[in-house]
DNA sequence: GCTACGTTAAAAT
DNA sequence: TTAACGTAGC
């Protein structure tokens, strides 16, 4: 993530900080960073999607944090991620592979009950989905804490914001662990900030002005500094190979001018510098110095700086690749959190009729086409929510959907009128739209008794306890394409595990769609089964009488994680 | 000797 | 996912 290795190359002009040093000012906050750091405490709980309270421990940790700035007198700016940008889908696909991977391997342990090493890969397989930004976001408006979603990179957008005065809504320094932002051309950057309130700051002044340190910026610009970005190998392009930032910053300090070191650098290299590199170079320098950002005061969409008139004729008109053009309405809702910037569906809350307050969520996806919305399908779908979370005061806030409930819907409503339906103009939306019903799921509203999940110890056979899943009975509206991977997973079908991954990867298809591809696995497979060790259940220690204390000890925690797993897998799979 | 690259431990509680 | 460390190669 970031520029590789810049942080360390960086190290000279780092500085120890307390934040109490932005005593009254506005600070950025990277959201995502401390989304990752706060989801390791619950990582098996948000991969399986537990509904245990555990699971939305990472909200407590970034409302800590949001306390400890508000205790100081800082006003926090919480920025998070918006859509991919093209250049990074390679980048992106990448970590989605591996997460994949260890999710595999984490639910491989987890069957074989080995809860630490589950637990070990569980938290490599953690993705901060839009959910779980969503639910922080509504604890930043309950907060009345200010927050914003960026149209791509945050980053970008923190960047931009660090260029403001406060009177438009600027900020000071930003909170991050991501040295892109360095890139970026962020001022004031925290990195490493723990729960104390201590960080190290790069300023970039600092950095240039900087008389006789070691790897010396003096003769250097702001476009030279990122085109050593680019080259030491960044997210949007990986560096050529045998040149990480060392010599990055050699070939930028002597050449002074990123075109003839680019020349130099096909000239030395050769046939090991990719065809198309010169070209992605140029983009990916583009990307930090002209990414789209949302601008608060204009509410629409413009460039962190605008492109010039001869950049962009070298690149032919075409921006694409810093993400589309996005209409100021739609960027409007979704820097407000009001869509799903990746798959532009609305966020709604509303509550269900007679029930606790337990937020339902509706969504409405939209999908973006070239610079223009369109409604695809609507759709009801469920999903957990929080149910309260501690304020700084020690009280508990609970979650009130009643009484925004109206707003929301009205939202939801201005924004289906906002984002015009599609014209159909290729049989592929055809093909969309006739294939998405338009019906809601039989019964999203519908509580799933827990009787319809038998928990068989009996199969003394196996040696295994099984959990049982009747799909038949079980309603599964809720389910996103994540449930249903991890569900197939335990499940004993491969083939019908390719065909889910199929669905799952055609982006056209609904909810609904793998749902119901879901239940057709299910009929031919019957069971959905999670195993453990009954060995290791049958160990349930009585109290220690022969001396080996210890030991007994040891096995008494191992069979209380045992209980947990189980426990775990039971609310993963009983969820309402 | 310097640099890039691969491996490994720690992160949060 | 990153930071730190060791190693291989120029």
């Amino acid at each position: 993530m970031g520029i590789k290795d810049l942080l360390k190359f960086m190290k000279p002009y780092t500085e120890p900080v307390h934040i109490k040093k932005y005593d009254g000012k506005r600070v950025g906050i990277d959201a995502y960073s401390w989304l990752h750091k706060g989801a390791y405490s619950c990582s098996m709980e948000i991969c399986l999607n537990s509904n245990s309270e555990k699971k939305l421990r990472y909200l407590d940790y970034f409302m800590h944090r949001i306390n400890l700035l508000r205790h100081y007198k800082i006003t926090p700016v919480v920025v998070f991620d918006g859509g991919n940008i093209p250049c990074k889908a390679g980048t992106e696909q990448e970590r989605y592979r591996k997460r994949k991977a260890n999710r595999e391997l984490a639910m491989e342990k987890l069957k074989e009950g080995n809860v630490n090493a589950a637990t070990d890969f569980f938290q490599r397989a953690i993705s901060i989905t839009p959910l779980m930004a969503h639910q922080l976001i509504q604890i930043l408006r309950s907060e009345n804490i200010e927050f914003l979603v960026a149209p791509y990179e945050a980053d970008a957008q923190l960047a931009y914001l660090a260029g403001l005065e406060a009177e438009r809504g600027g900020i000071a320094a930003v909170i991050t662990e991501d040295s892109d932002l360095l890139a970026y051309g962020c001022q004031a950057t925290i990195f490493k900030m723990d729960r104390f309130g201590n960080g190290e700051e790069i300023v970039l002044d600092k950095v240039f002005d900087a008389a006789a340190r070691k790897p010396s910026f003096q003769c250097f610009d702001k476009e030279l500094f990122i085109g050593m970005c680019v080259l030491a190998g960044c997210d949007f392009l990986p560096s050529v190979p045998g040149i990480g930032i060392s010599k990055a910053h050699s070939y930028v300090s002597k050449y002074r001018n990123l075109d003839r070191v680019l020349s130099v650098l096909k000239l030395e290299k050769g046939r090991q510098m990719p065809e198309d590199y010169s070209k992605s170079f140029i983009e990916a320098l583009a990307v930090f110095q002209h990414a789209r950002i949302y601008e608060s005061n204009n509410q629409r969409l413009e460039h962190m700086k605008p492109v010039p008139q001869n950049l962009l004729e070298s690149l032919d008109g075409k921006l694409d690749f810093l993400g589309p053009e996005i209409p100021p309405s739609v960027a409007t809702a979704i820097a407000q959190g009001n869509l799903d910037p990746s798959t532009m569906e609305a966020f709604v809350c509303f509550r269900r009729p007679g029930c606790l307050p337990d937020p339902i969520f509706i969504q409405n996806p939209v999908q973006l086409q070239k610079s223009r919305a369109k409604v695809v399908s609507r759709q009801m779908n469920r999903s957990m929510a929080f149910l309260s979370y501690k304020t700084e005061g020690g009280g508990v806030l609970k979650q009130e959907p009643l009484s925004t409930e109206s707003m929301y819907i009205s939202e939801a409503l201005a924004l289906q009128k906002l984002i015009s339906p599609p014209k159909v103009n290729s049989t592929e939306t055809a093909m969309v739209t006739n294939d998405v019903p338009l019906k809601a799921p039989k019964n999203p509203f519908r509580i799933q008794q827990v009787e319809e999940i038998n928990l068989d110890q009996e199969d003394s056979s196996t040696g295994q306890i099984s959990v049982v899943i009747d799909h038949e009975k079980m309603n599964i509206p809720w389910a996103t394409p994540d449930d249903i991977q991890s569900e197939v997973f335990h499940g004993k079908s491969p083939s019908k595990k390719r065909k889910l991954n199929k669905v799952h990867s055609d982006q056209g298809a609904s909810i609904t769609a793998q749902a119901s591809v879901v239940t057709k696995a299910e009929n031919s497979d019957n069971l959905c089964v999670a195993k453990e060790s009954q060995e290791s259940v049958n160990s349930m220690p009585k109290m220690a009488s022969n001396g080996k204390g210890k030991n007994e000890k040891a096995k008494r925690s191992k069979h209380k994680s045992l209980e947990k797993t189980k426990n775990t897998i039971l609310n993963f799979f009983s969820r309402a």
